[in-house]
DNA sequence: GTTAGCATGTAAGGAGTTACATGATTTT
DNA sequence: AAAATCATGTAACTCCTTACATGCTAAC
């Protein structure tokens, strides 16, 4: 039974497959990853830590006190941790488009298949495009019940949704283009173009 | 000790404010008020309506049996919780500008004092623009190492964030415009155009 | 007559924050 | 020497969801 909620978990797995790294530097990176979408504190890291611990998924690497500071308690992926990272990639399921977990998801797309991209970013936005119908049903509803304030709300909110949803059919877009011409490099480049660039259509 | 989040409540109170309803028409009302931000189950409205029942905020009505169905508990505002609504609707604090907290904030604007209007605007707008500055300086230092999905997810995280400081200052203007000559120019713009006076449209 | 929606609730538990406690190291 | 930041951790608590339990009413 994992104590954590797999967005962290699996943020985690990511980040260390990278680079072994310890507690602090390992939050620090975290928040930078997710930006603006979510925020962890040490209270939820380090029991997360502990557990994937006590589970094999990471292992200590006291490194040597020699030259450095002590008391750092760096991390690094064991090779189960590696496979369950993997596992996690795979899965593209309703729980890989949900709001949080779809950021997530998504800033690992690099090591991930180009089917199970692809999935996720139209499980993604047929999802919003749900919630679309909702809230337009919901306006057309209400529209004479409520004020010019909550109007502009949901109009704002509207619109940030169809926005989310165009930024998707690009990425889609240039996924199917990338596709086609047979680029299905599974390379482990941590930087640069693998798969579908997405940078390729945004032009920037 | 209120059970409840504070914005929970607020939102009851504020819907009641208008009609007196029942729990299950008010959940419906509550996630159309809140749209794409934020949903609640009857698992977190039902003991929250308990727990300010206890604290008589509201007051229960059963409606005479008579024609209609039965077992709908109809609540209303009591005095004390209409003073309740007003006590919170005047704090403009950072619990005003939260992500989750400034929508409730904003759907009840129509019934806000004009310059705590505009102090939970640009409280909000500081808020968001302290965020991209750390955004900006995390994607400055992790340029080099991050990939090209994860830039993107960053890119267009910023892009949201920036539409909303974009939107947030197009309400401040209007805010006080309304202000100074204390009238409308009631465009009936609820599409993109401007950003409106929303304010204008319903006069109080 | 059975599925679907309306309506109200409770118990258990998950996920995460806050506040606290501790100590080392760097900066001022 | 004091203050800030790095670094790790725990306990208590908050807020909310899920799953369950119940019964009524409308539609097909």
């Amino acid at each position: 039974m994992p104590r954590n909620s797999g967005v962290l978990e699996l943020a985690v797995l990511g980040l260390l497959h990278d680079s072994p790294l310890h507690g602090y530097e390992l939050r620090k990176r975290l928040n930078a990853l997710l930006g603006s979408l979510r925020a962890f504190s040490y209270g939820s890291l380090y029991p997360c830590l502990k557990d994937m611990l006590a589970r094999g998924l990471i292992a200590q690497e006291t490194p040597a006190q020699s030259g450095g500071q002590r008391s750092r308690i760096v991390y690094r992926l064991t090779a189960e941790g590696k496979e369950r990272f993997q596992d996690m990639l795979s899965e593209a399921g309703p729980s890989s488009w949900e709001d949080e977990t779809f950021g997530v998801h998504f800033a690992f797309f690099g090591r991930t298949d180009a089917e199970v991209r692809l999935r996720i970013l139209e499980g993604r936005r047929s999802r919003l495009e749900e919630r679309l119908d909702g809230v337009r049903a919901a306006l057309a509803r209400t529209r004479e019940r409520v004020d010019g304030y909550t109007l502009e709300l949901q109009r704002h909110g509207l619109e940030s949704v169809e926005r989310e949803v165009r930024w998707l059919s690009e990425l889609i877009d240039s996924e199917r283009g990338a596709e086609r011409h047979h680029q299905h490099m599974n390379g482990s480049t941590t930087t640069s173009e693998g798969g579908g660039d997405p940078s390729a259509t945004t032009g920037r």
